[in-house]
DNA sequence: GGAACACGGTTTTTT
DNA sequence: ACCGTGTTCC
């Protein structure tokens, strides 16, 4: 399932009325303003980089400057199109192929302008690395691990070497594979990364080096690749001339979206793709670059044109189609204010009166009251629950709001934080697919083994020792003698590993084998089998959708659903309803109406991410991304309380914000300001004060007398 | 010795 | 809701 739900991005009004009414230019280019008509006719032999502000049409040049390709010969299978998410690249392929169908005057024309590369950078370099598997001496079999189950294998490798006794301060499973991740997608030194963003595990520098040694080497035994060797073992691949030679002829055109979010392995494999530029193409907006937390660095964009001989021609679309000009103003004033920019201000011909709010309310409960009144106020003059939408900096901060909402009956689906995927059951389920798959596979098997009971860690270890050195896995697996007290589940387990282990069987239905091992054991762990039950049956349904069993694990690792909604469902497509999302999330996305949540300090810029200046820059384009998500509608709210978690050692506790450091006094005169609920009437006061008091701590203690 | 269970402390953003 | 740890039970 990938929810499709929200409409990607820039409408079809981001397109300029025509300028000049001229014979010769076909109607697609003729809908372009001059700056975008530029990027789309650029000539292909030298490389192009777009800079394109928030709402200026980006998605609509880029997918008309690939029709533009295709109508001038390029064979669509040749043009590789690397998006940020697997929605991005659908949704370009949907616009390309309406744009060359419109163009050819046909609509017989569908599927000539289908675009058989285009994806996000991990997801290609997957179906490439597959591909050239055995010149690289990859198995073309190896599965991929998402970020949970490669935190695991951290811990099973760090516990091996001996480091979890070492002492407490030695870095968590996950922070070890943040730290190895950064090393990979930064291209730089451990002792930097740890200099820099780590400073507190320096001392740890040689014992993370072994730790990520030995964590490459059971990746390897085990044929698995994580998220970061997609892009790793790609751009290593292409460090080989006649290789780099070999897949960069396969392509006539490569382009980029969101280039601000690439990181440094990403920029050399463009590179290495193409060496002189030509044919290349990046598209982004510095301005919005939100996801230096996994790597991606500005200077990429930055620093693109003058990595070539002659440098990229600069194209720069500052035409904002999507906001009223008070929202972009207000936009514009707090972007205005960053340490750094290198992007103008964006303009806007979308007049109109209304200033964006900033609205104070004393605390959460009544954040989620005032979002609901006002969205519901919006629905009753006309704007539907679709058009609106709740953005917030973490998962967690819609959490009072989810309750309001459906304590009230309104429907919604929420983007972002725990995913499907990585609820415990979903996890279980997917362990045993994917290591009946590979039966190599440690960490899938770890997992799978520890679901019977009577066997825990140690026998789980020992049944993978012997597979690891077993030539025929069933065989293994039927000489293997298990502990008295997990007989009969074991017995089971071989009836299930002689199906998927044996010779293929029927796609979907080797799925329905396993949820149908899983549910009593399901049954056994959980007391709420059957939500969790529900969910398998969902995934049930996605496993129907792939074609094979190999296609559900790695397109699922690398596209997982991205929605989760409330316990009614997910809402029918023609149903109505509200968007919540994280601001990561939302990137790309617009709606009529936008409403940001905990405009505070400690929020945004977050707690955890006041380090060092370069993360507060960042938190400061999260919040001009989330304002720019608006065409018509902006409330900022700003909780005067709000609830922290355990701090060490004062316990969970609320805490006085101040409105958020990125919106000072300065800035204010572009918001319209307020507090809500309004103050109550002189004189209609409340009668608490007349109540006579009552112990009641007393009479606790007299029903014990 | 190994598995199961109970408890206390934590929780950013994502391919 | 989950991870790690300490304790109990077979």
């Amino acid at each position: 399932m990938s929810l499709d739900l929200a409409p990607l991005a820039e409408s079809p009004s981001a397109l300029a009325e025509p300028a000049s009414p001229d014979d010769d230019v076909p109607a697609y280019l003729a809908r372009l303003n001059p700056e975008q008509r530029t990027a789309v006719e650029h000539h292909s032999d030298g490389p192009l980089l777009i800079i394109a502000g928030a709402g200026s049409g980006k998605t609509n040049t880029l997918a008309h400057r690939v029709a533009h390709l295709v109508l001038n010969g390029t064979d669509p299978r040749r043009i590789l199109l690397l998006t940020f998410s697997r929605r991005a690249a659908a949704e370009m392929g949907r616009r390309v192929e309406r744009i060359v169908d419109q163009a050819l005057g046909t609509s017989t024309g569908a599927g000539r302008a289908a675009l058989q590369w285009s994806g996000t950078f991990h997801a290609i370099g997957a179906r490439l690395l597959r591909e050239y598997a055995e010149t690289l001496g990859l198995s073309p079999a190896f599965t991929i691990c998402d970020r949970g189950d490669a935190a695991d294998l951290m811990h099973v490798v760090r516990h091996d070497l001996g480091l979890s006794e070492q002492a407490s301060r030695f870095p968590k499973k996950e922070t070890c594979l943040s730290i190895y991740s950064r090393v990979v997608n930064t291209q730089a030194p451990l002792e930097d990364v740890l200099k820099l963003w780590f400073p507190r595990y320096t001392m740890w520098v040689d014992a993370l080096r072994a730790l990520f040694a030995g964590y490459v080497e059971a990746k390897q035994k085990q044929q698995v690749l994580d998220y970061d060797d997609l892009l790793l073992y790609w751009a290593q691949a292409l460090t080989e001339p006649a290789i780099a030679q070999d897949m960069g002829a396969r392509f006539d055109h490569v382009l980029v979206d969101e280039y601000q979010d690439t990181n440094a392995l990403q920029a050399s494999i463009l590179l290495a793709l193409r060496p002189d530029g030509c044919g290349l193409t990046v598209v982004g907006d510095d301005a919005q670059s939100i996801y230096a937390f996994r790597g991606a660095t500005v200077r990429n964009i930055l620093d693109f044109p003058a990595q070539f001989t002659p440098p990229a021609q600069q194209v720069t679309l500052s035409q904002n189609y999507r906001s009223t000009q008070p929202i972009l103003q207000a936009a514009n004033a707090v972007i205005g204010l960053a340490a750094e920019r290198y992007t103008k201000d964006l303009w806007s011909e979308r007049a109109s009166a209304e200033k964006p709010g900033v609205v104070v309310v004393n605390d959460e409960a009544d954040q989620a009251r005032y979002v609901v009144e006002r969205v519901l106020e919006r629905r009753e003059a006309g704007l539907a629950l679709m058009a609106q939408a709740v953005l917030f900096r973490a998962a967690d901060h819609s959490a009072q709001l989810e309750i309001e909402l459906a304590r009230r009956n309104i429907p919604f689906v929420k983007f972002g934080g725990l995913k499907f995927l990585e609820s415990t059951h979903v996890k279980d389920a997917m362990a045993v697919v994917r290591w009946l798959q590979n039966p190599l596979d440690r960490i899938a098997g770890f997992r799978t083994l520890q679901l019977l009971p009577g066997i825990g860690p140690k026998t789980a270890a020992r049944v993978l020792d012997a597979l690891a050195v077993a030539t025929e896995p069933l065989f293994a697996l039927e000489s293997f003698e298990a502990p008295p007290a997990a007989a009969p589940a074991w017995a089971d387990l071989l009836a299930l590993a002689r199906t998927l282990l044996g010779p293929a069987s029927p796609w979907p239905s080797e799925f329905e084998q396993v949820i149908a091992w899983y549910q009593p054991h399901l049954e056994r762990i959980h007391d709420d089998a059957a939500a969790r039950m529900a969910d398998l049956q969902q995934l049930e349904r996605i496993a129907a959708t792939y074609a094979s069993r190999e296609r559900f694990l790695t397109e699922l690792t690398l596209d997982p659903p991205s929605a989760s909604s409330d316990e009614s469902g997910v809402p029918l497509r023609d149903e109505d309803f509200l968007i919540l999302s994280t601001i990561h999330s939302a990137k790309g996305q617009e709606w009529k109406a936008v409403y940001v949540l905990n405009a505070v300090d400690g929020c945004m810029p977050s707690d955890l991410a006041t380090g060092t200046t370069e993360e507060i820059e960042e938190e400061r384009r999260l919040l001009y991304v989330a304002m720019t998500r608006a065409r018509d509608h902006l409330d900022v709210v700003v909780p005067q309380r709000f609830y922290v978690h355990q701090q060490p050692g004062f316990g969970d506790r609320h805490v006085y914000a101040s409105r958020t450091r990125f919106l000072p006094n300065r800035v204010m005169p572009n918001f319209y300001s307020r507090s809500w609920p309004p103050p109550p009437m002189p004189g209609a006061s409340p009668s608490k004060a007349t109540l006579a008091p009552v112990d009641l701590a007393s009479r606790m203690r007299n029903m014990w007398r």
